[in-house]
RNA sequence: GGACGGGUGGGUGAGUGGCUAAAACCAGCAGACUGUAAAUCUGCCGCUCCUUGCGGGCUACGGAGGUUCGAAUCCUCCCCCGUCCA
């Protein structure tokens, strides 16, 4: 009469959680834990460490907030830690572009916004969420110390992002080396059995394995999940390269977003961004490579997927619409924002500029001649259009193939 | 502390006295085409003024001065980054 385990066998378990992965090391670290977690009913503690440093998640950070949930939804624990202290740090990734460093007011409100957005995806019942400004904010300077004793520069300095700028003469400041330390004491403190990442925190999760072991723990498995590539279909997802599809963004935005990424890029989406099981990618694959469904419906599929899964059904569908009918027929948006003017006349060039829809007189002047300035549908053709506008009145104008305004005289 | 190398437009990175609003590439924008805001091709890509012209003005090559008819380019001082030596 053996209790019904809590747990679904081990071998369903790793093949639900290899899925999408890059790295898993060690994988028979990570069997054997889940073994015993099995036997002694005890779930496994799984973190993932998020700085927040900007108001946003993006798609990128839900790669590996997906995996948490994986482990979330096989019984595990999942710690959601905010890197209060470390957003204060910064964490090199090899970006040179020095951060202008934040302030605990703004790691706060920031940290405030990143949880409503995970609970979108994890569920807030079964999550643990630690900050680690509680307990790196009060560490002596002698702790510190005996921190940093466990490890050595040599070691440091092997980390990728280090290495190379060693190499290309560019500076490395002490505290970055100082990073990866605090990160791996987060998962002693922690007692992490697995630690999620993206592969570029491979180093850092390596070395919470040292760190662990220096503190007598067992080393946690590290487990990374291959980096997203952003809407340019070149770099890393992420905000200040303005190439990012943001969780919070209206789902007409995101469906934009999401079918301008090439036809190429949209399998590793595929992957990573959503929850259809292997083979159903490979059909999918499948059937664009055979000309049965059309690239851009196997995007569409994507788009209305991923947007689903943030704001609904009815928001994808309606998404979906928008997209036909504006990019595909080219007909005016269903909603457009208005500009509330006052009676009088106007000269267009400023009008433009006034309502933000371009960025200077010059811009609109290159617009304009190119015909690419419309006024009712009807394109602008001379470079002093005058407008006068009488109460009541109000004026569709468009610039660019996707900028409406409507101009509205109080 | 010493010797040496470097700091150019959103990014990478050419340019050593005028022909340079500054090559090239990337990003961005527009147009064509299409199957989508994919791909491809073409054009544009500091700001501003007007009589919209291969037009005028202003601003721009770490900072401040200077030389010169003219400076990203030469000189002086300063700031910042890196390498090596101590």
């Amino acid at each position: 009469m053996t209790a019904p385990h809590k747990f679904r066998s081990v071998d369903e378990q790793l093949t639900a959680l290899r899925k999408g992965s890059a790295e898993i090391i060690r994988e028979e670290e990570l069997r054997a834990k889940l073994e015993r977690s099995r036997a002694s009913g005890k779930p496994l503690r799984i973190k993932l460490g998020v700085d927040p440093t900007a108001p946003d998640l993006h798609l990128g950070h839900t790669v590996v907030l997906r995996k948490l949930k994986h482990f979330q939804d096989e019984g595990h624990t999942a710690i959601f830690l905010i890197g209060g202290f470390t957003a204060l740090v910064g964490d090199p990734t090899g970006q040179s572009e020095t951060r202008p460093p934040l302030t605990r007011e703004q790691v706060q409100a920031n940290a405030k916004t990143y949880l409503d957005q995970v609970f979108k995806l994890l569920d807030p019942e079964k999550t643990e969420i630690r900050n680690n400004a509680d307990w790196l904010d009060p560490l002596t300077n002698q702790e510190i110390v005996r921190l940093c004793a466990k490890y050595r520069v040599a070691r440091l300095l092997e980390r990728e992002d280090f290495r190379s700028r060693l190499q290309k003469q560019e500076p490395i400041a002490v505290h970055e080396l100082l990073y990866p330390l605090y990160q791996a004491y987060d998962s002693v403190v922690l007692n992490a059995d697995v630690e999620l990442g993206a592969t570029e925190q491979k180093f850092n999760l390596l070395m919470g394995r040292d760190i662990q072991r220096e503190y007598g723990q067992e080393s946690q498995v590290a487990f990374t999940m291959p980096i997203l590539v952003g809407t340019d279909g070149q770099r890393k997802m992420s905000k200040s390269l303005g190439n990012y599809v943001g969780i919070t963004e209206s789902p007409t935005e995101m469906f934009g977003k999401l079918m301008s990424i090439s036809d190429e890029l949209m399998w590793s989406y595929y992957d990573l961004l959503t929850d259809f099981a292997p083979p159903v990618i490979v059909r999918i694959k499948e059937e664009v490579r055979t000309g049965v469904l059309h690239p851009m419906d196997a995007k569409m599929q994507l788009a209305h997927y991923i947007i689903a899964g943030f704001h609904g059904e009815d928001a994808a569908r309606k998404a979906s619409d928008e997209f036909n009918k504006v990019v595909r027929e080219k007909q005016t948006p269903n909603e457009i924002p208005t500009f509330p003017v006052s009676a009088g006349t106007y000269k267009l060039l400023g009008l433009l500029v006034q309502a933000g829809l371009v960025s200077s007189r010059t811009e609109a002047e290159r617009l304009i001649r190119w015909g690419s300035v419309e006024i009712e549908g009807q394109a602008v053709d001379q470079m002093n259009k005058t407008l006068i506008l009488q109460k009541g009145e109000s004026l569709l104008l468009k610039a660019g193939k996707r900028k409406f305004l409507r101009v509205v005289v109080e």
